[in-house]
DNA sequence: CGGGTAATTGAGCTGGTTCAATCTGAGTGG
DNA sequence: CCACTCAGATTGAACCAGCTCAATTACCCG
């Protein structure tokens, strides 16, 4: 399946009430021709750029981030695959948020005004945004609540088990293994921790036989029982609140 | 000015583009039945709650908040007078937070059919909704940023300004003054501090002349140039950036 | 093999927490 | 007008989770 099949997949899980297909195949043109690629560690906008466009990641992984100015970065959120980044402050004229690629990428970008264009085209495209906007704002709740008032523990459990329901509902995740391509800084970007104490918590969550690690990337959840509960979280139910397109 | 002309201004605001008159009759005609009165500290759902309706807030303040099994609190964001509240996780049945009153409020509360129908009618809600929507997401953003990475005395600065930013682009804040209608506590379950530690700070705060208080909830900023360098942001840039159209 | 990045581990420090005592101010009833 | 009450604010003291600093190890890649 190449990614603009992928894409489509989701597009057609959305279109389950019958609208017009040509709608679609206009959307799909539209992406082919604006895809890109770019490789792991590519900068794809930064805070306060003007002209913020609207990426929609067909294959890899982005995360967004704000930084302060003494350099301590805060990753906001991590864009899958078939997601789609509104990188927008308010104002619709510049971007909110740092974008840069964790892996190689390929990513369709469009400008404000051909996405405004889409959606009114394709209103396929305008629900699956709006869903997929509602699913991003649940989970960067969940992980507020988590930063505010979690302990280390339960905000890598927390991230693990979402990434690990985001994973699996986009077919990307194989049995309990999940690959996070990031660092443990990154993770600790992400969990408002030190890499230092990712570390550490990772370490002790491997002795207690909850996970185990392999080459520091790949994951294996042995215990997700243990695991929900340290996170605070019913997996089903976060399945339910973070999902976009349940149904 | 009564509420439902709050509304209706904001409405106009939006409605510069020229579309038809007649959906904003509608819509207010819709608001005006749907729009009731609830007294401070009313809770007006709870969690998990099912059939999450839409709520446009009138006059007064809510409180969106999640809360962990230890009963520890976050306040995920404030929804003021011409917010609109989509309390509602991704599967779009049940409820994501808490919604508390904190103020007496008058709210007009849609169910999700009834909010899907008037942004079909009335294009401009949509737009309106869009707009909301992304500055929603803008500030959590800001304060994702602090919870993780900022001290006590930048999470506090940030909320004050965020928070005199709102009220200013809504013609609620008089002068330097702006009224909270918070506890200690409730400010600590907004910016992931004790109650405690949001004492000493404030009060730090007042004795280095930055702001004085009166009557723990009325407070003056004295010094908004401390108060922006502490809290790490340029406060025209956080007004474009969170308040919702800026034009 | 050398060089560089990321992970791991140890040691000590500190910002923010918890616990607990007191203080303040707005009601409330007599 | 005062005494009583109760929620919230304030302050002190002790504690600790997570931080920083620093050293070492593991791994990848040319």
């Amino acid at each position: 399946m190449d990614s603009v099949d992928l894409a489509a997949t989701r597009l057609s899980e959305v279109r389950s009430k019958g609208t017009r297909a040509l709608d679609a195949e206009a959307f799909r043109s539209n992406l082919e021709k604006n895809s890109r690629c770019y490789s792991a560690g590519h900068q794809l906008a930064f805070e306060g750029d003007n002209g913020a466009p609207v990426l929609w990641v067909l294959k890899g992984w982005l995360a967004l981030s704000k930084s302060l100015s003494d350099g301590q970065t805060q990753i906001i959120d991590f864009i899958l695959p078939r997601d789609i980044a509104l990188p927008g402050a308010a104002d619709g004229l510049t971007a909110a948020f740092q974008v840069e690629a964790l892996t190689d990428v390929e990513v369709a970008s469009l400008s404000q005004h051909e996405w405004d264009r889409i959606k009114q085209a394709c209103p396929d495209v305008q629900g699956l945004a709006v869903n997929l906007a509602a699913a991003a704002q649940a989970r960067m709740s969940e992980r507020m609540l988590r930063l505010g008032k979690g302990s280390a523990p339960m905000r890598i459990a927390y991230a693990l088990l979402e990434l690990s329901v985001r994973l699996k509902s986009i077919g990307e995740m194989e049995g309990d293994f999940i690959h996070l391509p990031l660092t443990q800084q990154q993770l600790g970007d992400f969990t408002g921790l030190s890499s230092v104490h990712v570390c550490r918590t990772l370490r002790r969550l491997v002795r207690n036989g909850v996970i185990t690690t392999v080459d520091h990337r790949d994951i294996r959840i042995r215990d997700i029982a243990a695991l929900s509960e340290m996170a605070g979280i019913d997996v089903g139910r976060l399945a339910h609140e973070i999902s976009p397109v349940a149904a």
